[in-house]
DNA sequence: GGTAAAGTACAACGTGCATGGCAACTATAA
DNA sequence: TTATAGTTGCCATGCACGTTGTACTTTACC
């Protein structure tokens, strides 16, 4: 069974028992990304994909069945990526709670964010077409992207603000909850206003909708007033 | 110049000079806005809305230039229409601010709103839709729908928070952020997980959202006089 | 009832587009 | 170098659909 080193992988969707080229597969994924991102799913053609990814249509059909299973592909790929780098940052700013403050933890967490939606334009621009779609999409679709990127994320942060809650740094009797408000203070009228990063927001706006934010969210579940909060490891 | 009492009025793009059917344009607006609704724009079939609204599609051609102008036609006419009922809604439930609480009174809004939206399924179906499409929509006919609809509804909202920080009810320094905040808190994760009434959501739950929802907005925005706690410095 | 305009049925036209077939080209492994 | 098989360009096919033309039917007012 030898094989070149070029053709390691087993084909998605094309004739059976072919051996195709890992770099025209990873060429063609990352054309589609960038046209389906731009275009939608039903609304890009095959030929713009061909064109972004330097590969004649015809290749396209040899690696993928059809255009719903290299948009399926796309999705996986991207969001699983994505999706790791907000799980680390979450991690990352609320694994120690700094006495000195979590509103400033928060505040960076938020900007932090932001900047990987505009690092990640690409992702986020196809993120904004399958939403935009997930009604015409086959459900397992969405649930592909749902488990693949943002449910992790989410339960990352849900998982923090349990810790938090337990130190007494935060009132979320439901941590779940918590989340789901400290998310929308935090980037909802952002990803609305920016449309997922499709338009430009200026940064002092973003600043001030993350620290006003922030700001309701804390006081909105601010420990109890007769107990000052506890500030300590959130571990 | 002699008309008929059922063809009053002016056509929208058809040939010029013709006296067409208000009752048929009326059952094409009304069936377009089911079929839009139900499918998204360039998406749903002249076909299928001339079924819908039990008229040849040749006469949709009279009436209206193209599909374009019959999907700006019905975003107009039906955002307008809610736009009002929402606008009622808020002055209704903030004209007057019960000593009793205005937790109470956001959360009646809050059962209000949201019985709105499954009232006029229909219409926020096609909110959806244009939600999904925005990207690939003429701006002129994005702003058609905000001007005659979300916008005069918000600006009723910031309008009441406004009255609110000034008699002392609320800390709104910023009633725009803060009806933002509360949109956010109160109805965001409800459109959001409902897909804007697409899939249901268990009236408990909603309940349960709404009450979180305002508890934390009321608690983040609560009036200084008692200093709610605040962690470390936060301004 | 007559008449003119509106509405309808039907079909044609053009287009865009997802696929599939095929033969020629090319790069790689032996 | 040679055989093998992926890749390519190009064409064919089939379909869906917006839009229009046309001849016939219905409707509303005189």
């Amino acid at each position: 069974m030898t094989r070149r080193p070029d053709t390691l992988h087993a084909q998605d969707g094309g004739a059976p028992g072919r051996r195709l080229s890992a770099a025209k597969r990873e060429a063609i994924v990352r054309g589609a990304r960038t046209v389906f991102g731009r275009e939608g799913f039903p609304r890009a053609g095959i030929d713009a994909i061909a064109v972004e990814a330097g590969v004649s249509t015809r290749t396209i059909y040899n690696h993928f069945r059809d255009k719903e299973q290299l948009f399926a592909t796309v999705i996986e790929e991207s969001s699983a990526h994505v999706g790791d780098a907000l799980t680390a940052l979450i991690d990352r700013h609320l694994e120690e709670v700094p006495a000195s403050g979590l509103e400033s933890a928060l505040i960076a967490l938020g900007h932090d964010w932001v900047a990987v939606m505009t690092e990640c334009a690409e992702h986020f621009a196809l993120v904004r077409q399958i939403t935009a779609e997930a009604a015409h999409l086959p459900a397992a679709l969405i649930d592909l992207w749902q488990e693949s990127g943002p449910r992790p994320a989410r339960a990352a942060l849900v998982h923090r603000f349990r810790l938090l809650a337990a130190a007494g740094a935060l009132d979320a009797p439901d941590p779940a909850r918590a989340a789901t408000h400290f998310h929308l203070l935090a980037f909802a009228e952002i990803t609305d206003r920016t449309r997922l990063g499709a338009t430009p927001l200026p940064p002092a706006e973003i600043s001030a909708i993350i620290t006003a934010g922030v700001h309701t969210f804390l006081h909105g579940h601010a420990p109890t007033p007769t107990r000052p909060p506890v500030l300590g490891t959130t571990r």
